[in-house]
DNA sequence: TGACTTGCTTGACACGTTTCAACGACGGAG
DNA sequence: CTCCGTCGTTGAAACGTGTCAAGCAAGTCA
């Protein structure tokens, strides 16, 4: 019995006799034999996994990209490791550095910067690399991101259509491109309206409730009437922070939050948010970085997929109340 | 040059010359070599990942813990896969036999059943697991747990110190050890009280808005005045419901959590919970992992940590008003 | 001078898989 | 009877590392 025919019978079983077929397989079955996969990936010279680089894994946001990532690659029989680069430079570089040593056959990456040099590396060694969240400036990526100029647009057409005079962003470092844009967007969607910006050091809900006590101490007749966050963790903080000061929302203040996480809709006063297609947004990537590591005769073209977000108007800015509470978040013994 | 002064040039630096350590690390630097991890395993004979297998991602109880994982790992020089179950068993196996294939270090898991046939089958092919969140029923295994029964307990005491007098527990499915344990721990804390379990069907926010709905419809002179959750998420869908519904917390409804994430502080009303040392599981449950793993000599004896809970009374149960908000979650563009 | 030590480098082998050319047996066609 | 094609099986080679005995050169000591 050659080895040869054993791995012949795990790869192209129809080329084996039925009866051989057999007696390897319950061989198999009697050792437990088990596949080394590193020895497979060394022979192929490409492994079977795909690296998943986001900035928070405690941001549910992050955890349904993943999800949709993951349907993806299971279908073609890929396995994915995902990476958590909470925010640190240092963090994203070993990561992708661990990842190049695996070889993985792509790297999904929600990046801190899109021109670090751990990047590069990668493309230069040949590794397929989209970016997620985040468009490509050039053409020599994939990327997937979503509108988000058009997201705070639909906020403040919402807004201003509200009657809102008086409108907040809160959000920040404005390094972050999203960030950016979405104030940008709600600009543009709110010409008439007296904008103005609330920046904190991050997205986190601990953001939101110092930008909440900043809004609270504001003299009544000057304060803003509406906000829009950045992310829906800031809204929360906000919407918490707000609630306990005694303030009603969205009589006092209507909130508007980003992403339209499952919790957006669970909160306590729901939450209106622009929602992004965070499941569809991960599949897409996936999809793109497979075209392009299945890609041999160099077919292959980058592509930039832009998705359009959509505004879900619930009770924080004045849409029916009590209507609408959603779908909650998940489960786990813990 | 030969390959293997390279080689040692990056394993044993100390056993070659100067002069042509200097010239192989710059051909390294200008040629961008990249060590190949495949190879390095499948000659090691081991690898350098550990695998983390938890019930659900989404749940910042098991991100936290991750961390604290990851922190341990690090330390080592390994890297850490993490595989979510989400509470099915198909997944569960699915991923452990692709562990196994990767021939990983150990395999860290909460698992959905002690018996399953693919954590033994790991075990035989000598890989360490290490159950984590649940302790192990016999000496055969590491395990790190908290003692559910003790955290129930506390609960009890609190909640009949404040005179409670019907008390419901929610939670479930009760053939997760967590649950019953928890359940039991309340019936001796409280042992006068008037105890109804009201079961659900899994430990999600949605579950948690489930039940209270149920509770709400209960006569008010029948209804329980406190309720202990099996999980925050269970007792973050309970508030929120329980305060649309206009009920006031806790005077009304006295409400304890379990697990005390992030959110359970940060909630519109400060949620009480029983706080699990989520971080700290982690770490020593990779320490037992890597004690294990690292053990040639057969010297390891297999060790049942089991931590014990605290109590932090917050406002949802009749602690001071406003008091120790606490420390928020994390953060993330999205 | 010869034997021995020290410092550094080398070449061969092994890990477990996949691939592929080559081989043997068998049966049918000419 | 010979030739040829088909079906199954085989053995060798290769992937990129780490290890280790062996080798070499230069220096040290008796």
């Amino acid at each position: 019995m050659s080895v040869g025919t054993v791995s012949n019978v795990l790869n192209r079983p129809a080329n084996v006799n039925e009866d051989t077929l057999q007696r390897v397989r319950t061989a198999i079955a009697e050792l437990g034999y088990v596949r080394n996969e590193s020895a497979r990936q060394l022979r192929a010279g490409q492994s079977r996994t795909i690296g998943l680089v986001v900035l928070d894994v405690a941001n549910p946001f992050f955890t349904d990209l993943a999800r949709g990532v993951e349907a993806v690659a299971e279908d073609a029989d890929m396995v994915v490791t995902l990476c958590n680069s909470d925010n640190e430079a240092g963090r994203q570089a070993r990561h992708l550095d661990v990842l190049a040593q695996q070889r993985v056959r792509g790297v999904l990456i929600t990046p801190l910067d899109t021109h670090a040099p751990s990047i590069q590396h990668l493309v230069d060694h040949g590794i397929p690399v989209v970016l997620v969240d985040r468009g490509s400036e050039d053409a020599s990526r994939c990327s997937v991101s979503v509108d988000d100029v058009h997201g705070g647009r639909l906020a403040g057409v919402h807004l201003a259509e509200k009657g809102h005079e008086r409108i907040a962003f809160v959000g920040g470092p404005f390094d972050i491109r999203q960030v950016q844009d979405r104030l940008d967007g709600l600009r543009e969607g709110a010409p008439h309206a007296d904008i103005r910006v609330i920046e904190v050091n991050g997205l986190s809900v601990a953001d939101g409730r110092e930008a909440a006590r900043r809004v609270i101490e504001m003299a009544v007749d000057d304060r803003p009437t509406a906000v829009l966050c950045a992310n829906d963790l800031i809204a929360l903080g906000m919407l918490q922070e707000v609630v306990m000061a005694g303030l009603r929302v969205p009589d006092d203040l209507a909130l508007v939050g980003y992403d339209d996480i499952d919790f957006a809709a669970a909160a306590v006063v729901p939450l209106s948010s622009v929602r992004q297609p965070r499941e569809q947004l991960g599949r897409a990537a996936a999809e793109l970085l497979l075209d392009e590591a299945g890609d041999d005769a160099g077919q292959h073209i980058h592509r930039q997929v832009v998705f359009r977000p959509e505004l879900v108007v619930r009770t924080s800015s004045g849409g029916p109340a009590g209507a609408d509470a959603g779908s909650p978040a998940g489960q786990g013994s813990g």
